[in-house]
DNA sequence: CTATTAGATGTTTTT
DNA sequence: CATCTAATAG
């Protein structure tokens, strides 16, 4: 018989950390203050859990990101695998990953096709905008919110589960005055999605919500499990909390994870009170601290704790390590951006040259564009790097055509699919897209169906008939009878196309490289339903992911916002353009709320780092790199970054401009166009 | 009506 | 700089 109290994976644990594993009650909040082991202690958990003889099938896992789930799900199975060979597969995966496959087996309950199609964000903008639209608002005199705003509220609102009113006076005040007609565009919006069969993201976790307030599915859902743990507890909105709960309203026992410290998405309806209310909320919880951090050294945590001080309430925690020792962080003020993104090349070099891999280093930013010129000079520099939700492939053109028509082969009712589409052909614009998107309707108000082509194709200008005639066809076979496989079918599809997008964009040769990746990226694909809401859901984060695993031997500097780091760690982190109004972001100083997230976004920032922290101060930005207009500020620190936090690093003094290839002091060079125009 | 271009305008963070 | 609007040419 196995002995779990001897399994390694316990024996490592500290003694908080194995209480936290091998707590035997139903409500468990584990809090766990950065680099403290939390998933090693989760990963523990489950381990536990399946020793105690629950099967690992009835154990739902559920994190914020792709990259914790797999990493979680990859390391819980390794452990299970050692202690019992057999078990099942554990059920886990994002909120909406998790919600997208409920949703889906339990679609027909829920009055939803079963081949419902996904709105990600950028599409859910695009519907918003039409409706805005068509209702004239637009051309208002008043300043009406724009489309990215209306997505703003409408998310809001469903994800903190507050009326829309509530939401307009305490984050939109400027909105206020159109209420009526916002409820109005919701509303219809909400109604045209479900014409067109579409969900976006917030309905996932809604009809999760309603599944799980159901007597009988609901029941049965949270029957199916003995175990929930919830990672980031942290970032869950009220919308995921009353999911959680409906999943213990009947047995399953309950652990969740998370540091209030570290808690960042109050713009997407997240609230701290949600796991600083966990004991109320839950009954007989049983709560764990882990203060003891195996990442950091002492003076990387003297700057994160002493940060972390600044902000009162919450839960008290201080990490501390026994792993004395470790450089000073550095604090830089580099003379402008241009100095930075030089200072930064260095160190990194440097760093490389000590033998610390350009992959277990990351410049961290508030926001992406901070990047920016620190981009050019890598570039320039060939120091190969990876920017973390850089530019993304989906939100690229080309890429949202060819997926708009992937879509439609699953979903012809998809009007937002099929005019983008439409635009594509030459001497197609808005209104004439409309009208052929009609005439493919049977009725006045019915869905539009591929079968009623020969009667569309007839508004559609001669020169574009035959290219519009292949997509058809393409359209088609895929859709009808689809007896081929789901590789044959995107190819298809993408032939059919590729003479479009080269024809519609000046650049269109160079956009075709992209669809051909997706036709491959396709091919492992079960159908095209789920290779396209699978896309939606985990959008590839980095140029390079969607290239597929990047090559084991390639080294490349990590580049990411401060969200995205979450979870992460590094030996080295840079953190720059950490000046006042930018971090924090001028945006978020109206209320002390929001002051204090950007407070623990800072504090997030810094802890990912373990060995080597430096943090850069460009004393002077500009606002837009113009040319004509070189509008620039004089920056000062970060209001974090106070007298005493600055006592805790390093400041080297800045050296003088050394000469490099970029600048030759005494050497000038004059490029002058004048005689040409004397 | 569409396509193209010039000019104004405005911004975080992401599942 | 990217995105949206307005104006104009085809």
């Amino acid at each position: 018989m196995f002995d779990p109290s001897s399994a390694p994976w316990l024996t490592e644990l500290n003694s908080e950390q194995r209480a936290a594993a091998t707590h035997g009650g139903d409500r468990l909040l584990i809090l766990a203050g950065a680099g403290t082991g939390k998933t090693t202690t989760l990963c523990a958990r489950v381990a536990w859990l399946l020793t105690q003889g629950v099967p690992a099938e009835r154990i739902l896992l559920l994190t914020f990101t792709r990259r914790a789930a797999g990493e979680m799900v990859h390391r819980a199975r390794i452990l299970v695998e050692r202690s019992s060979p057999d078990a099942g597969r554990i059920f886990g995966g994002t909120f909406h990953s998790v919600a997208h496959r409920l949703v889906r087996l339990h679609a027909a309950t829920l009055g939803l096709e079963t081949g419902f199609g996904l709105l990600d964000p950028g599409d859910a903008r695009e519907l918003l905008d039409m409706v805005r639209q068509e209702q004239g608002r637009a051309e208002e005199p008043k300043r009406f919110p724009r489309a990215g705003t209306l997505l703003d509220i409408y998310s809001r609102t469903v994800n903190a589960q507050t009326p829309v009113d509530e939401v307009l006076a305490e984050f939109f005040p400027w909105c206020e005055e159109h209420g009526e007609a916002l409820k109005e565009i919701f509303r219809s919006y909400h109604r045209r999605k479900r014409e067109m069969g579409l969900l976006d993201f917030d309905d996932l976790l809604l009809y999760w919500q309603g599944l799980m307030r159901s007597d009988v599915v609901g029941r049965r859902i949270a029957d199916g499990f003995d175990h929930v743990l919830v990672d980031e507890y942290q970032d869950v909105n009220g919308l995921q909390v009353d999911i959680v709960r409906g999943l213990c309203q009947t047995r399953a026992g309950l652990t969740v994870v998370g540091d209030d410290l570290q808690a960042i998405y109050g713009f997407r309806a997240a609230s701290a009170r949600h796991i600083l209310e966990f004991p109320e909320q839950f009954p007989d919880t049983h709560r764990v601290t882990l203060e003891q951090n195996y990442r950091s050294t002492t003076p990387i945590l003297a700057v994160a704790n002493a940060v972390a001080e600044q902000d009162r309430g919450g839960f008290r925690k201080r990490l501390w390590t026994d792993r004395e020792g470790g450089a000073m962080p550095s604090l830089a003020f580099p003379r402008d951006e241009q100095e930075q993104a030089a200072l930064v090349c260095r160190q990194v070099l440097e760093a490389r040259e000590q033998g610390s891999e350009l992959r277990r280093q990351a410049v961290l930013f508030r926001t992406n564009h901070d990047s920016d010129l620190l981009e050019l000079e890598l570039t320039r520099r060939r120091i190969p790097f990876v920017k973390y939700g850089g530019l993304r492939y989906l939100e690229a053109a080309h890429v949202k055509d060819f997926m708009a028509l992937l879509r439609l082969a699953d979903n012809p009712a998809d009007e937002l699919s099929w005019l983008r589409l439409l635009k594509l052909l030459d001497g197609v614009g808005p209104t004439r897209a409309r009208g052929i998107l009609d005439s493919l309707r049977p009725s006045e108000a019915g869905r539009p169906e591929l079968e009623r082509w020969p009667v569309a194709i007839e508004k559609v200008p001669a020169g574009s008939q035959q290219a519009a005639a292949a997509v058809i066809g393409a359209l088609r076979e895929a859709g009808a009878g689809a007896a081929d496989s789901t590789g044959a079918q995107v190819d298809r599809l993408c032939t059919s196309v590729t003479p479009l997008i080269r024809l519609h964009y000046p650049d269109g040769a160079v956009r075709v490289p992209d669809l051909e990746r997706l036709v491959l990226a396709a091919h492992g694909a079960r159908d095209i339903r789920h290779f396209v809401s699978e896309l939606a859901l985990d959008p590839p984060s980095s140029v390079s992911d969607f290239a597929g695993p990047p090559q084991l031997d390639e080294d490349y500097l990590i580049l990411s916002t401060a969200h995205s780091a979450k979870g992460l760690e590094w030996d080295a982190v840079h953190l720059i353009a950490a000046y006042d109004g930018n971090f924090p972001a001028d945006m978020s100083t109206g209320t002390p709320e929001g002051i204090t997230e950007e407070r623990r976004l800072f504090y997030v920032a810094l802890t990912r780092a373990r060995r080597s922290l430096h943090v850069y101060v460009p004393e002077r930005f500009y606002y837009r790199p113009t040319v004509r207009d070189q509008r620039h500020g004089y920056g000062k620190a970060s209001r974090f970054l106070t007298e005493s936090v600055q006592e805790l690093f390093d400041m080297p003094v800045p050296e003088s401009p050394r000469p490099d290839e970029a600048r030759s002091p005494g050497h000038r060079i004059d490029v002058s166009v004048d005689a040409l125009f004397a």
